[in-house]
DNA sequence: GTCTATAGCTCGATAGAC
DNA sequence: GTCTATCGAGCTATAGAC
């Protein structure tokens, strides 16, 4: 229960939480928020603490897209080996937190240069792993990948997830129930539960 | 060619210039980058001028996306109705610098509660009309409704489309070439060309 | 209707004490 | 390693001349 004082539980180095709050901001009020006042005092440390981490703002957003996206892969990659890959690939990508954050980190992605080049790195893994997963899948089940190309229908999954949890952070939610019935439908056609 | 000085071709009111500029800048460079200064000069104007027509930067943005939705809302409408709406929504949701402003105003929509409100109506008032075309498609070429719901056509579509622009303006293309051949391929087989 | 000028604020980043 | 203090810039918004 208790964490020591310096321990690496709930109460790490203040890089980390510097990490760890800056990614808080960004999903919860938008990047546009993470300033570095802001994230230093949800850190609790003074603002002149981040500049002595990181030599600019830009730095930092980097870091919390590696450590985050590094996190997020080694969660993908264990759910991606589990029973029912295709499932698990839409559960993961219905995550609010994880699809917020991949969002804003788009967004910034659009106007800073450091921050793009870093995203579509972190991306292109996404996509390799997902696929992988997908194609193991779909040859179990005796899926044509001609007509079905493994990378399709990773990204249709993964894609129309995401689109929904950005709809509904802004209240749209016309068509959603319909969707996620018709999802289900489709995965349950190419890849039958067979684990009972 | 030749615009009288005070026309409303290529010269409109300061008014209009200033809506206009103000949505070139949020394609071109983000809504971070709209400010009051930065629209001003992109339209010509002063910066003090933009609080005389528009009381608060929100009235502002709240004002772009009112004028680019009616305009967007009348290009699909005709769109819509002609010979192949399947192809033509996803032509429509293709085009980058409609689809990048769109997501502009998802990302300002996160933060500012009367852009959301806006948006959210905003992006109803889309689905229905989509749907609606993706119903009279579907119908008209014996597709099972049950089977393969209109709303969730139109959103598979549509999403997708802007899935792809989101990700190539970001630098990511990988699986696009696949994806596009996919979805031209499901196009036809659930609207195969009548009107040769 | 358009301008100049400015108040009041927050930002990124730096200097330097401890 | 963490702090206080501050600079210079850019922001929204307002006041008031023309």
């Amino acid at each position: 229960m208790a964490a020591s004082p310096k321990g690496r539980g709930s109460d790490p180095n203040a890089r980390q939480r510097l990490i760890e709050a800056t990614a808080r901001v960004m999903r919860d009020e938008g990047y546009a928020a993470a300033t570095s006042r802001r994230v230093a005092a949800e850190a609790g440390v003074k603002q002149a603490l981040v500049y002595y981490y990181f030599p600019t703002m830009d730095d930092l957003f980097v870091e919390v897209l590696r450590a985050g996206g590094e996190s997020a892969l080694e969660h993908m990659r264990a759910a991606l080996t589990n029973d029912d890959p295709l499932h698990a690939l839409w559960l993961i990508n219905n995550d609010a937190s994880r699809t917020g954050l991949n969002t804003e980190f788009m967004a910034l992605a659009n106007h800073r240069k450091a921050i793009r080049v870093e995203l579509r790195a972190y991306a292109e893994r996404v996509r390799d792993i997902e696929t992988a997963a997908v194609t193991v899948a779909l040859r179990a089940n005796g899926v044509d990948l001609d007509e079905h190309p493994p990378v399709v229908i990773s990204m249709l999954i993964a894609q129309v997830a995401r689109s929904l949890c950005n709809e509904v952070a802004v209240g749209v939610t016309l068509g959603h129930d319909e969707m996620r019935a018709y999802v289900e439908r489709q995965l349950k056609l190419l890849a039958p539960v067979t684990g009972g």
